[in-house]
DNA sequence: TTGAAAGCGCTAACAA
DNA sequence: TTGTTAGCGCTTTCAA
C-alpha cells in the first residue's frame, strides 16, 4: 500500500525489521536455511515480512557474489528463422525448468559479432552458453574457454568443444532420394534436372553437398559438374542464382534441392511477379521445414532438424564434466508435401 | 600467452600494475577519464595494460553499483512466430546500435508468467522493458512502476504505459475489403461465404472483427451472426474449429479471414491430408505475413504490420519523460497474394 | 591530475 | 541456532 516507486527493500531492511542477522535473511530467502538450521519460526517471520514488503532479490549482487548470474545464453545467427526461433522456443523450455533465466540473442553470421557477443554475455557472468550455427565455432571457443565457460556447439561443429548437428549427409542423401524417387519410371529425371542451390562453405553445407553428388550419382548414374549454385544464406542472392541460371537455359531445373529455407525464400522472389504456371511441373527438396512452405503449390518436400533432441543432447552435454570435444549427430527426418506438423508452442497450454 | 584458465584480471590488477589509484583505472576503462582530467599518457599506459591482460569489465559489478544493468529486456509471447521473432530481429538492432545488450524472452501469454518474468529481468536491473502482445500489460505495468522500470507495450494496449500497436480496425477493413472485391462482379461474394477464424478476447481480435463486420456490412449489405468462430491463438484449435465447420456445412466457405498466422497454421492442418482440390477455389485473407503463406496455392491477401516502424516508434517512446499514457496507431500494410517481401535480415551483410 | 574510501546487495566462512 | 565479517568488482564523491 505504501510502497510507492520507494526503492527495494534488501535484506538490512528485513534484517531491520525481523531482528534477525543479514546472513540469517539471506539464508532464509535463498532456501539454504533448512541445511543452515535456522528455526523455522524465524524463517516463517522473515518470509512473511519478505512477502508483505514485496523483498526480491538483487539477482546482480547475488551473481557478484557468486560470480554468476543464473543467466544462460543462446546465440543464435539470426532470430528471424523458423529453425532458429523453434531453437530459441525450446531452450526456453529447458532453461526455465532449471530454474535460470534465458538469454537468447543473435550474432549475424559475423565472426567478430560472434566473438564480441559471447564477451560481453561473459561480461554478465552467464553460466553456461549455446552456440548454434556459428560461423567461426572456435574464435567463440577461444572466448568462452580462456573465460572458464561452459559452452557447446550446435548446428554447425567447432574442433574444440562438444558439438551437437544435424546429420546433414544422411538428411541430404534422403532428400536427394526421395526428389528422384518423386519422378516416376515413365518420366525420370535427368541428371541434369537436378540442381541444388544455396549454402557456402560451412560444414553443413558441405556434407550437404557431397551426399546430392553421390546420390545423384548412385541414383541417376551422373552428376554434372555444375550442379550446385552456391548463394550463402541469403534470399537476394539465391534470387540472383535463379535469375542468372533462367537467362542462361530459358528455364528453371524440373527439380530443385534447395539447401535452407532462406534460400527458398529467395526461390518465392524469384517466383513472385512470374506467371504461377511456370512451377506446375517443379519438383523441390528444400532443407528445412516450414508448414507453409509445405504447402506451396508444387511438392516440397522438407527436412525437419529434430530440434528438441539436439536442444535436450546439449542440455546433457554441457552438464558432464569435460571429455575431448565430440561430434553428435542427431538425424533429421524426412516431411513430405503438405504436412502440417506441431512444433514446440503446440505444448503450451492453449486458451481460447 | 600465460593466461590460461586464470582469473579474469580486475581493475585492482591493472591499479597495481600501472601504479595508478582503482579509480583512475576505472575512470581510464570506462570513458569517463576525459572529464576527469586524466593525463593522456597515464590512459594510455593503463588501456594498453588494459589490452594486454585481456581486461573486461564485470559488468556484474558495474551493474551492482550504478544500480542498472545496461541489458533491454524485450518480453515476447512466444519465439516461434515470424511476426515476433521480426520484432526480436529489429529488438536487437536498435538496441546494440545504442551500446546496450539485448535480452529477449517470451513469456507464453501466461499473465503470471508475465509478470514472473518481468520480475527476473528487474530482479537483473534491467534498463527498459518492451513488452510485446501481453496477455496482462495492466500487470506487467504494476510490476514495472513499482520498480521505476521504464516500459512500453507493443501490439497489445495497455492502460496504464504507452502503446504502440497496429491499426488493426484500418488493417482488419482493408484485408475484409481486398477478399470481397477479389470476387468479380460476376459471381460476387454473398455474406455467408465469407467467414473469420481465429481470435480471441484482446484487443487486437476484437478490433478485427468490429472492422470485418463492419466492412460486410459495408460491402455485402449483410452479415450474419454466425460468421466468426474464435479459436484463440492455437493452431489445433483452429483446426478444430474448421472440422467443426466442415463436418455442419458439408464445405468449407469460400471465403476467409484468418486472425493471425498461428490461425493460419490451423488451416493448414485442415489440409492436410485432404486433396488439393478442396482449397482450389478458396480466397484467403490472413491477419499476419509470411512469405510462405503468400504462395499457396490459393490466393491469400495477407496483411504486413510495421515492425520497424513499430519497434522505432516504442524506442522514441520510452526515451521521452513520462506522460500519460497514450496508445500510438501504426498503420499496417496490405500485401497482394504472390509476395515475397524483405525483411530485417536482408539489411545484414550478405556473405557468400 | 590523482587517490582514498565508502558502499551497491548479497553470500559464505568462521565464530559464538 | 545465529551473528560478525570480509569481500565480489566496480563507481563515485570528496579531498588532496
Amino acid at each position: 500500500m505504501d510502497q510507492r516507486v520507494k526503492k527495494k527493500a534488501t535484506i538490512y531492511d528485513l534484517s531491520v525489521l525481523s531482528g534477525s542477522s543479514p546472513s540469517t535473511v539471506s539464508a532464509v530467502l535463498n532456501g539454504t536455511w533448512r541445511k543452515r538450521r535456522i528455526k523455522e519460526s524465524t524463517a516463517q517471520t522473515i518470509l512473511g515480512l519478505a512477502e508483505r514488503h514485496q523483498y526480491t532479490t538483487n539477482l546482480q549482487a547475488r551473481g557478484l557474489r557468486r560470480s554468476r548470474s543464473g543467466l544462460v545464453g543462446l546465440m543464435l545467427p539470426v532470430h528471424d528463422n523458423r529453425y532458429f526461433s523453434s531453437m530459441a522456443q525450446t531452450f526456453e523450455g529447458h532453461v526455465r525448468s532449471r530454474g535460470q533465466c534465458p538469454v537468447v540473442v543473435s550474432a549475424s553470421r559475423d565472426p567478430e559479432e560472434e566473438r564480441r557477443t559471447a564477451e560481453t554475455l561473459i561480461s554478465y557472468s552467464i553460466d553456461q552458453l549455446f552456440i548454434v550455427g556459428a560461423t567461426d565455432p572456435d574464435g567463440v571457443h577461444e572466448v568462452c574457454e580462456s573465460a572458464g565457460l561452459k559452452h557447446v556447439n550446435i548446428d554447425l561443429p567447432g574442433a574444440k568443444a562438444h558439438s551437437v548437428i544435424s546429420d546433414n549427409y544422411e538428411g541430404a542423401r534422403m532428400l536427394t532420394e526421395a526428389i528422384i524417387h518423386h519422378f516416376g519410371n515413365d518420366d525420370p529425371l535427368r541428371p541434369d534436372e537436378l540442381y541444388l542451390f544455396g549454402g557456402r562453405n560451412d560444414h553443413a553445407s558441405r556434407e550437404r553437398i557431397a551426399a546430392f553428388h553421390a546420390t545423384k550419382k548412385a541414383l541417376l548414374g551422373a552428376d554434372p559438374e555444375d550442379g550446385v549454385q552456391s548463394s550463402g544464406y541469403s534470399p537476394d542472392i539465391t534470387l540472383r542464382a535463379f535469375e542468372v541460371f533462367y537467362q542462361r537455359h530459358g528455364k528453371l531445373p524440373r527439380a530443385l534441392f534447395i539447401n535452407s529455407s532462406i534460400n527458398m525464400e529467395g526461390l518465392l522472389r524469384f517466383m513472385a511477379g512470374r506467371p504461377a504456371e511456370m512451377f506446375s511441373e517443379l519438383v523441390v527438396g528444400c532443407y528445412d521445414y516450414d508448414p507453409f512452405g509445405s504447402f506451396l503449390p508444387f511438392p516440397v518436400i522438407m527436412v525437419r532438424q529434430n530440434v528438441e533432441a539436439m536442444i535436450a543432447k546439449a542440455f546433457a552435454l554441457i552438464d558432464e564434466p569435460t571429455t575431448p570435444p565430440q561430434s553428435f549427430l542427431i538425424t533429421p527426418e524426412l516431411i513430405q508435401p503438405r504436412s502440417a506438423l506441431k512444433g514446440p508452442l503446440d505444448t503450451l497450454k492453449d486458451m481460447a
